[in-house]
DNA sequence: TTGAAAGCGCTAACAC
DNA sequence: GTGTTAGCGCTTTCAA
């Protein structure tokens, strides 16, 4: 029973029940190697019969750390939280961070009101450092945040001079492009992201880089930018087809914009892929299973998570990294 | 400047600077009326020009509060968090807290190690409640959590004595059969959830609900169950119009698998509504957009995040809530 | 190896 | 109204 009547137990009460001190209780609760063996034992054992479990503010008021990191989700719209790479994402982040004990603090910012409020809250004092999942190019968080002695690290695109994890997506869409020559298509079209993110413009450059090394050329008219949403991915295949009559492949820049993309073809009465081949982009964990039968460029959303933790989890320790870029992969299947 | 010199500013520097006492300066930034207008005045200049910032920690110390509180996710499987319908609700979560000045913690538990270090994070001193998402029936972590004197409000299904949150996916089913039937349908099948969960098993029972109060018999071959994913929903679909030839019309008993459903028909020539007509769930957000021309329950997702946010705040601040059934809304559009 | 004691930065109770 | 002070529960010197 704890000392106090209604109060969880505190260290001071392991310590009376263990006879020992406070300080050697403290010591061989964070393992340190100044504790007898005896000590040690009687500690964890009054440890186990009081229930006892740290109190983290008072831990953290002293040793000016938190065990919990932040990832700020700082964005231009709202549609993309509903993504499943969203949801695969944080998803892979929480569970990295719980395998080095430390909490997930999950921020959206989207107003000023968000940004005043995530001002107070980005402290070194209140969590270890930042995860930032930043979807438009000039965004200053990053370097606020450093600037504080924050550590950071962004996810989705290289922000200079900060450490960041991106995915391939040049490679990708090389990858991609290349598959639909081999099949022997030539006028290959590209459903292109946004081209304010890094993501839609890498995956341009990447179609661009590949045609041209086929000796073919990148012509602008191949090219109709979407959202990444699927309602511009059915429209911009309709502006292609109908600006470029021969067109006998695509390439989409994101999910949804592929499923738009079948979608209309399979409306428009258009045999895929014998009339026009489809790549996707894979980017949720599980779309491969929604669109079974598609050639889709595998984005590595689990690694992505697990890279941008373990990137942050050296910072915090002091060391400097290096940038990552994910390799993709492409998973060809018979198109539908 | 702050007097130490690596260190932040601490309200005592704020104190001295503003020629008052700590306490005072405690006093003013927590709105306290025992504070002349002049001191207040004092402090908040001192605050501002220092760039002030309260140690948290040192706060929670000795109030006992956090100010934050923590949503877990207690899963069966992966598969559940790449869903849009996860990513809505956090953000719905996330935005409600962020106006109570409270901060989301997300957790995940899958297997026993996430139980384990879940069971010493949520406690009463480390945060001041726990949102609940949980996917199976018999979830012990409810019970658990209260026992240890910590609000909890479950999300998604009524967890019998705990306060709650769910859409009211009986009246939704009701309200989708009911307007086949006002199609003229007869032969309305359904593709039903998981049995074991109640978002599964309540949509099942508005169906038969509807079907009975009609007349019509709710017969088990018209129902065919699926995991709420797409391709289980297709398959689905091609069982049930085996097993019953004059189907005329189907509940889809997810967003997913209302997709499913009809990426199936079309690929097998059946015309959609002239043959069978389909009314799907939107679980997501922004489901609507993605199949335009589905007739759906809208669930409220939104409103669902912002509900469970409310509940907890009132159990926080003390007062007894009852549970809430939000409504849901039938979104007619012309089928494709 | 260990106990005692000094804070970490803050709030709240208490005197004035 | 306001300053002073006693802790909140923990880690970490500092002696012993």
């Amino acid at each position: 029973m704890a000392a106090r009547p209604d109060h969880p137990p505190t260290l001071e009460d392991v310590a009376q029940r263990a006879g020992v001190g406070r300080g050697t209780a403290s010591r061989a609760l964070n393992g340190s190697s100044q504790v007898s063996e005896g000590a040690r034992a009687a500690v964890l054992r009054a440890v186990e019969e009081l229930g006892y479990i740290p109190n983290q503010a008072a831990r953290s008021l002293v040793t000016r750390t938190t065990d919990s990191v932040a990832l700020v989700v700082s964005e231009p719209g709202e549609r993309v939280f509903s993504e499943p790479f969203f949801g695969a994402l944080v998803r892979a982040v929480g569970a990295a961070l719980a395998g080095q004990g430390r909490q997930l603090v999950l921020s959206f910012v989207s107003d000023d009101a968000d940004r005043r409020r995530l001002d107070r809250f980005l402290t070194p004092l209140h969590v270890d450092g930042v995860l930032l999942l930043s979807l438009h190019d000039d965004d200053p968080l990053p370097g606020r945040l450093e600037a504080r002695g924050l550590p950071t690290v962004v996810g989705g695109r290289p922000a200079q001079g900060s450490a960041w994890v991106d995915v391939d997506n040049v490679g990708g869409a090389v990858a991609a492009v290349e598959h639909l020559l081999t099949l022997g298509r030539r006028r290959v079209g590209l459903v292109a992201g946004p081209q304010d993110m890094a993501a839609g413009r890498d995956r341009r450059i990447g179609w661009e880089q590949a045609l041209r090394a086929a000796g073919l050329k990148a012509d602008a008219k191949l090219v109709e930018p979407g959202d990444f949403g699927e309602p511009s991915g059915a429209a911009a295949i309709r502006t292609l087809r109908r600006r470029v009559p021969d067109l006998d492949a695509v390439l989409a820049c994101s999910d949804p914009m592929a499923v738009g993309v079948l979608r209309a073809l399979s409306h428009d009465g258009v045999r895929v892929p014998d009339d026009v081949a489809v790549v996707g982009f894979d980017d949720s964990a599980g779309s491969a299973d929604l669109v079974p039968a598609l050639t889709t460029v595998h984005q590595p959303v689990v690694e992505m998570g697990q890279e941008m933790v373990r990137l942050l989890a050296a910072r915090i320790a002091g060391q400097n990294v290096e940038p990552t870029v994910l390799p993709t992969r492409l998973v060809v299947r018979a198109s539908a």
